[in-house]
DNA sequence: ATTCGCATCGTACGCTGTACGAGTCAATCG
DNA sequence: CGATTGACTCGTACAGCGTACGATGCGAAT
């Protein structure tokens, strides 16, 4: 019970290795670990978390299936991976000119952008364990929200109320776009809120086509409510 | 490409039936689109969303695999069906002292905790569409809001906070627990967030285990940005 | 020349969702 | 009464999945 991982990998432990120490050729045809995530994420892309199939992935990379075993140990790694791979984080240059705010504000707008542009993301996510990625970023709006003055008491919350803000809008976002993507199944339950919604009507809240100035706007509100401005 | 649904079912578009018009013989061990997702739900609250099986809902309701397929089309109704089915909200009586904020706190407090209780509810949201109940919901906390005092112009942005802050929280707390579930598998990242992460370990932020009081304090927090108090 | 580790891959197994068509049984009709 | 119909059940079969296993090829070290 206690030990579902078991795997025929020789290597794929070497989940967390500093990446750069041994010979790796790279560009060429050679398998490696950075090359199927790199694909994995083109197929996610093109194909949805369905569409990713291990023996499509081999395909793509031009080798048999089951030689991506020796790089990854299954396939669920292949998702965490790619998924990683995605959400990964440069912040911009320490511009000391920019405020706390800015930085926040880049973060989360990056963050959202990147899972947009990656709707199986979002759909794989809340499965998934939270990566080495979504911590860094979790540390970064910590200790910006820290700079601008928030005490630590408060501190828990305030991370949790903009983190949620985002994945919410993210994941909530994603869906309905998904929803929409597939029509032809959908039942009618979007196309006419009107009938029993009045107020989702009235607020237009599903029908306007502004999510990111909803989404900006939403987070300025949260943010003036989190570390009052002036 | 437009019709991916084809299905060899002929009755399962009765999708949307008011539902209770035809005999239905209820209670039996005889087959019926409420029994089957009520055994998925049970399934797939014991083994999670991969222990859902057609084969396996089959043999808990004493049926051939097959016969499912009389009563909903695929599996992927059947998903879809079972996050219905946990996410309907009966609102408690319109009980005229209870003001517009027990209302709201009420509605998202019961959200949470369902899909905490149903942990898979939480990984499969992000890929279906919204449902009818989901719908409601909005529609509830819209008017709630509303009757609150907050202008049309701002009920999209408001419902949107309150909403993603609900669905990111759950979300993230969902993928926590997971993880927390299998530690075997887990990398180190979760154990000691502390080296490269100081505010976080600051924080507290994934340690004290007070998610609840922490939901509470963000989303009355929330409600007083919207809605200043008094 | 031999041994060894890394890396690749063909085959095979058990499991999945579900298409198809044959079956059962009660109600209906001529 | 027998014939027909429709609602419903299910056994079989198929293509596709993840991946265990063991056989290979290969460059470097011995």
């Amino acid at each position: 019970m206690a030990a579902r991982r078991s795997g025929g990998d020789k290597r794929a432990q070497r989940k967390d290795m500093p990446a750069g120490s041994e010979p790796e050729r790279q560009g060429g045809p050679g398998l490696s670990r950075e090359r199927i995530v790199a694909v994995a994420v083109e197929l996610l892309d093109a194909h949805g978390a369905d569409g990713l199939t291990m023996r499509r992935l081999a395909d793509r990379l031009g080798a048999g299936a089951m030689s991506l075993y020796w790089h990854v140990g299954s396939k669920e790694q292949v998702f965490d991976l790619a998924l990683d791979a995605v959400l990964a984080y440069r912040a911009p240059p320490p511009d000391d000119g920019r405020d706390w705010r800015g930085d926040v504000v880049h973060m989360l707008e990056d963050w959202r952008a990147r899972m947009l542009r990656h709707p199986w993301s979002a759909s794989l996510l809340p499965r998934r364990a939270l990566g080495p990625n979504i911590l860094q970023r979790l540390e970064l709006l910590g200790s910006a929200l820290s700079r601008a003055g928030v005490a630590d008491a408060h501190l828990n919350v305030a991370i949790w109320s903009l983190w949620n803000f985002v994945m919410g809008a993210t994941v909530t976002r994603a869906s309905f776009e998904g929803a929409r993507a597939d029509k032809d199944a959908a039942p009618p339950h979007l196309a006419s809120p009107g009938e029993d919604h009045p107020t989702i009507q009235r607020s237009h809240l599903l029908l306007d086509d502004d999510w990111d100035g909803a989404f900006r706007k939403g987070l300025d509100l949260l943010l003036d409510g989190l570390v009052p401005r002036g």
